[in-house]
DNA sequence: TCGTGGGTGTACCGATCGGTCTACCCACCT
DNA sequence: AGGTGGGTAGACCGATCGGTACACCCACGA
């Protein structure tokens, strides 16, 4: 009922976050002009900036929309086993590699803008807050394993998580799935308090 | 004797190379444009394209010399320890946290240039290359300490290795040189015949 | 009834992009 | 003496960059 109502709040700024975020991760933000983007999302230039203020603007808000994707998954994980941190932590790694890493074809989308900006620009500190989230996400998981050294396992997890995306990316080969999630593994039941 | 001869083979390009790498890496390939790096290398215009048909090549030689780089490295490791495969391999771990990972203070010079370009740009495919050609090194050493899973465990080095690197790039902290090396330690013990 | 807000269309801005052109200089080697 | 190759100088190219100005349309709600 009254869907319309305050539904309304603008397709063409949705049309524009999807066009911008299939560009610029698949080729790169610089790579991408506002003219690609206007054109594929079918908008024109003035409704661009009328929803965002810049480019980067944009770019915040493209990976804004990224980092919700993250913070929904992994707390979808964590709450679909409240009471087995140690199946959502493996859920948590084997998400990763569905569809042979298809999710992250083009690599880590905080990592790849972050390549593209220096200094203090947005899109390195979303970077470093998604990681640092995550990291204690999986940090809270072991905890409650009572895991030996749960900061800097969820480190060197995050480690070996990171090298994934990249490695699906950039080299992938038929182990790679099995490689990674054994390292997963491995990592987190070596610090397992009465594990065999 | 002689030494000018056949040495003066361009001061020009060679300051180009040393400015298209500190900009490159720095600030990212596409957000640097020729303009910058001729006014930077003190260079015209036509110098530059004299010794590079276009940027693409540019960008080529600046990959091709990063690569020099860890080719040069990782052998000088290796041929310095010619009978202690597992001392190399500690050496080609530690190597890269030195000055708090400052050498790689902006990333994987690959990982970032990659993420700028699609399909079989040159970047990406030395990009490839040049983290396959590590990855096999690993496996030898591993292969010489009779390792039990040499392949798999090189790969997984290689991810905590560029987990490391990304780390080190985005959200360093105190314990991360101390985090990535206990994993590459475990990762290297955990499969060898006779250890403790 | 009228304003407001999402939207279109298009022309325009200065700046920069990668790349080319012509013309000249000079140190070296033959 | 002449050629060659590395280098400088600066103008120029079409294209694209991010961003703005102005004028108009229309559906909605107050």
């Amino acid at each position: 009922m009254s869907a319309t109502a305050t539904e309304r709040p603008s397709q063409a700024k949705e049309r524009i976050l999807q066009t911008a975020e299939r560009l610029f991760y698949d080729e790169g933000i610089h790579a991408v002009g506002i003219q690609r983007i206007i054109a594929e999302a079918s908008v024109t230039r003035v409704t661009l900036y009328r929803h965002f203020a810049s480019k980067d603007d944009l770019v915040a808000a493209y990976l804004d929309r990224k980092a919700a994707y993250d913070h929904a998954q992994v707390d979808g994980i964590i709450d679909a086993h409240p009471d087995d941190p140690r199946a959502a932590l493996a859920e948590i790694g084997s998400a990763l590699t569905r569809d042979d890493f298809g999710a992250v074809r083009r690599g880590c989308p905080f990592i790849n803008a972050s390549a593209e900006f220096v200094g203090t620009h947005p899109a390195r500190v979303k970077a470093r807050e998604i990681r640092q989230w995550v990291t204690g996400r999986i940090e809270g998981l072991l905890q409650r394993l009572d895991h030996r050294d749960p900061r800097g396992t969820a480190e060197q997890l995050m480690m070996v998580r990171t090298g994934a995306v990249v490695s699906g990316a950039l080299d992938a080969n038929d182990h790679l799935t099995e490689d990674y999630l054994r390292c997963w593994a491995m990592l987190i039941d070596g610090g397992l308090p009465q594990s065999a």
